[in-house]
RNA sequence: GGAGAGGUAGCGAAGCUGGCCGUAACGCGCCCGACUCGAAAUCGGGUUAGGGUUAACCCCCUACGUGGGUUCGAAUCCCACCCUCUCCGCCA
């Protein structure tokens, strides 16, 4: 599950409000959830369909708080656009008269009483526009009518499930109980150096986590077609912006304090905003881009969960897909990343499933996000790997991401999408869970061997 | 960090002694048409975005890196900031 869903509301709201009511089929048909997906116009003409949206994922926000700043600046903005009008035809009459040698003074006289006018009127403007852009910059996108209608991640449907769990003739240990022979992982030294939640990788883990990014980059960038990126890992406050994690979840986001730059919390955000404010080709679409990047995450919120081992770290690593595609294939474009961060985990030979997330329990910026869990039998669960979504139009709205399309015409919005592919972190607990032995020592998959210099386990005595 | 140059449509670029210059000169690209069997070349026309109003058109407002200021009126004058390029210094 995505790290911004709104968990701390679903418990706020939680029986169905009246305003909840059902919306005729053919409002919700696929036109109209298309791609003015929170657009200005579908909030002033469609506003109940943004309702439902925000009802389904026990949202408290609510339309007509925006509706009523929306009215309100209309009719600031036709009073004083009338205004300016007439200023600036006494304004070239002025420049008429001072060529002529005539007489401008009562012109300027009366000018002097308008542009009174007009500041006051600009400055209750600014403060009601501000008040409905920071409404629009806070509103979830609203859930595509394939996904699911539920509360919280119970209701996540199962879509599918991939490999056999294995089973053991003794009691599997959990990763950290396993590093506690095979050495690897330092816990102790994380704290020393940093503090909870961070984490030093000795020899065989240092190396099996490069491994891992590695295969993982190389089969994105040979078999999947994608193009990989080293980006900055600290980005600005637009940027930030852009996909959506600003403003309403700075406190998950780790900050400098002397410049106004955050530590990315995944490559999403810098890879999906690499081209805002751009207008692309549609010949250009699909795009396919990957990074391997450190995620920092301040995980506010989460105390007393998964505190030990490698599951929930301040700073983690990740494969990152992401893909820029045409509003008409995004779904499309959806399944097919999905199958690239399956591939994967087919790869290492893990056993996994496939979750739908529901309306309840869906990220703020994406309209659909399937979750990817590996087994880790040493918990005896499944726990998420990866996250694959289609934000449509929402983050490409945000940060100006648009493309002209074949024949001409306008620039539309693209849509985007991101994937993770895959958490490496986690990847290397279900390694090293699944692999484990009786005697404390790990089997490696064999895609892994190449990329291990050849070693094929994992030994106790190892430094 | 020091010195200088610059930021104007999809791209290049003019305007920068304030008004007749922003649906923005000029060039490229793109779209439509003419010519052609067809194409190239050539010729003619068109081609910014957001918002208000509207059934739609018309019309109106805003935008010349960003934010302020002066003025009846700012791409143009003033102030602050951001970014890019060149040279110098420093540095993995």
């Amino acid at each position: 599950m995505n790290n911004y869903h709104i968990t701390s509301l679903s418990f706020i709201i939680s029986v169905p409000l009246p305003h909840c009511a059902a919306i005729p089929p053919h409002v919700l048909g696929a036109n109209a959830l298309g791609a003015t997906m929170l657009d200005l116009k579908l909030l002033q003409r469609q506003p109940e369909i943004v309702e439902k949206a925000l009802c389904d994922r026990n949202s408290p926000m609510r339309v007509e708080e925006f509706t009523a700043l929306d009215e309100r600046r209309r009719a600031l903005l036709a009073e004083s656009e009338t205004l300016k009008a007439e200023r600036n035809s006494a304004s070239a009459e002025v420049g008429k008269l001072k060529r002529t040698g005539g007489d401008a003074s009562a012109i300027m006289e009366r000018m002097g009483a308008v542009n009174a006018r007009i500041k006051v009127l600009g400055e209750e403007l600014e403060g009601v526009q501000t008040a409905q852009n920071d409404w629009m910059l806070s509103v979830p996108n609203v859930p595509h009518t394939s996904v699911p209608l539920g509360k919280s991640e119970e209701d996540n449907p199962v879509l599918h499930t991939w490999g056999q769990v294995p089973t053991f003739s003794f009691t599997p240990k959990e990763h950290w109980e396993l590093a506690e022979t095979l050495g690897g992982l330092d816990f102790d030294r994380g704290a020393k150096l940093a503090g909870s939640r961070f984490t030093v990788y000795w020899g065989w883990a240092a190396r099996l986590e490069r491994a891992l990014a590695s295969l993982f980059l190389d089969i994105h960038t040979r078999e999947h077609g994608y193009t990989e990126v080293q980006p900055p890992l600290m980005v600005n406050r637009k940027t930030m912006t852009g996909t959506g994690n600003l403003p309403k979840f700075e406190e998950d986001l780790f900050k400098m304090e002397a410049w106004d730059y955050f530590l990315i919390p995944t490559a999403e955000v810098p890879l999906t905003n690499l081209f805002a404010e751009e207008i692309l080709e549609e010949s250009m679409l699909p795009i396919g881009l990957t990074a391997h990047t450190p995620c920092f995450r301040s995980e506010a919120g989460a105390y007393g969960k998964d505190t030990r081992g490698l599951i929930r770290q301040h700073q983690f690593s990740k494969v990152e897909m992401v893909r820029f595609a045409h509003p008409e294939r995004s779904f499309d474009e959806l399944e097919r990343m999905r199958g690239h961060a399956e591939a994967l985990l087919q790869r290492l030979e893990l056993p996994y499933r496939v979750i739908t997330l529901c309306t309840g329990d869906m990220g703020f910026a994406s309209a659909k996000t399937y979750d990817l869990e590996v087994w880790l039998p040493g918990q005896n669960k499944y726990r998420e790997i990866s996250s694959c979504s289609n934000c449509m139009d929402f983050q490409a709205r945000r940060a100006n991401i648009r493309f002209r399309p074949a024949g001409g015409g306008k620039p539309e919005f693209a849509h985007t999408l991101n994937g993770s592919g895959l958490a490496v972190g986690r990847t290397l607990v279900a390694v090293m869970e699944n692999g484990q032995q009786e005697d404390g020592s790990v089997v490696l998959p064999k895609a892994l061997v190449p990329y291990m210099g050849g070693q094929e386990f994992i030994l106790p005595q190892q430094r």
